[in-house]
DNA sequence: ATTACTATATACCGAGTAA
DNA sequence: TTTACTCGGTATATAGTAA
């Protein structure tokens, strides 16, 4: 979505015309976005051209209307804002790629543990975990995670051997979605384990020693 | 606030960076910018110019953090969004601006209307009101008002004449905030008076028979 | 691999103006 | 009064490249 777009979209938007037709010259509309009658005229083709608002247009007067593709487009911006301020229960912990065996890849594909995952998260996880070796200055932070988390795989039993329950939290790495995965009865680690629906390693790029961004959902 | 700015600042915070730093090379911005590199990193000198972010730059990344400033260009964006979405109470009045001495004019002017209106507005209302006829197909929006505003400036006696109480209903015209006024006991009427902290016929060059545009707060 | 400079290409803006 | 065209000046974007 091209910013210029949503930004006169929104103002326009703020005028009352997501409801109703709202009388608007290319001129004021001009004013409001401090740019020229012209600039504004050639907006208004633009947002008409992408079918963001509708217009009728007399001899001296047009009036304009949000469309639904309009006002889709400004709810989609409105949730990134959501996403920043109303959910802001979240921190940041800075890590680094490392190899190693974790016993959560092992356990997260378990069938049991496997259909719980997608119910819960919406996803499949890729089969196999991405190690991360949290800074030291970020291990106090591991602790916030220590709380039970609300979403919890349930523990099973399959061929004779027992799994325990498993704390899940939702997590991002630069805007994909993944989550940690945390079995209950894990020791103290400095090392976290993320499963994600993509290869984490070749989506992005990662390699051992990477440095990453995990912010993780509270 | 230049939208180029609050655009590229946005996609940062979704990162994660209104909460501590995070890595992001100027290739991966450009990326989720939709630009080249070189734009990208353009784009994160010009933030920091505008002490909209804080970097520190080592010789193989950066990572980057929002400042005060960029959280607060952020929020006020956030908060138009919250005018539209959050309080969609409301309705767009059509009608045409008109003169004739209405009561309402008479009425507000009163000390003992004036006080409680600045109470309950913020501001002094302007000596006069201004008379919206409002459009045939609106009419039927005005019996919405008709419901007992939460807003009323309360009747009171002075020189032996006695004074009603008012309906005031929050409205705004072309974002200029005003209110209408309606005494309790007026008759059904086509027209509306509208006052505002300025000479809204003044500042917004209305004239007898200018188009408006109401959009009045339930 | 980075960031970011310079130079060239492209897009954008607005003055003038027609309808 | 409007809207919106053409056109020329300016700003913005990117390719190439240095550090």
């Amino acid at each position: 979505m091209d910013e210029k777009i949503t930004f006169a979209l929104r103002k326009i938007a703020l005028l009352g015309a997501i409801d109703d037709y709202v009388t608007i010259s290319s001129r004021e509309l001009g004013d409001i976005l401090d740019m020229s009658q012209q600039s504004a005229s050639k907006r208004i083709l633009d947002l008409m051209d992408g079918e963001f608002i509708t217009r009728d247009l007399g001899t001296r007067s047009q009036r304009i209307k949000l469309t639904e593709k309009g006002v889709a487009a400004l709810k989609e911006e409105y949730n990134e804002y959501r996403r920043l301020f109303e959910l802001d229960d979240h921190i940041v912990i800075h890590g680094t790629v490392s190899s190693g065996m974790g016993e959560g890849g092992y356990y997260i594909c378990q069938k049991g543990y496997v259909d719980q995952f997608k119910d819960m998260l919406g996803f499949v996880p890729y089969e196999g975990t991405l190690n991360l070796t949290v800074d030291k200055d970020d291990l106090e932070k591991i602790d916030l995670l220590r709380r039970p988390s609300d979403l919890i795989l349930k523990g099973f039993t399959s061929d004779g051997r027992s799994f325990g329950d498993v704390f899940v939290y939702k997590a991002r790495i630069k805007n994909m979605d993944c989550a940690i995965v945390m079995p209950e009865r894990s020791h103290y680690r400095t090392t976290l384990e993320i499963v994600c629906q993509y290869h984490l390693r070749r989506t992005l790029s990662l390699t051992d020693g990477s440095r990453v961004d995990l912010k993780v959902e509270l």
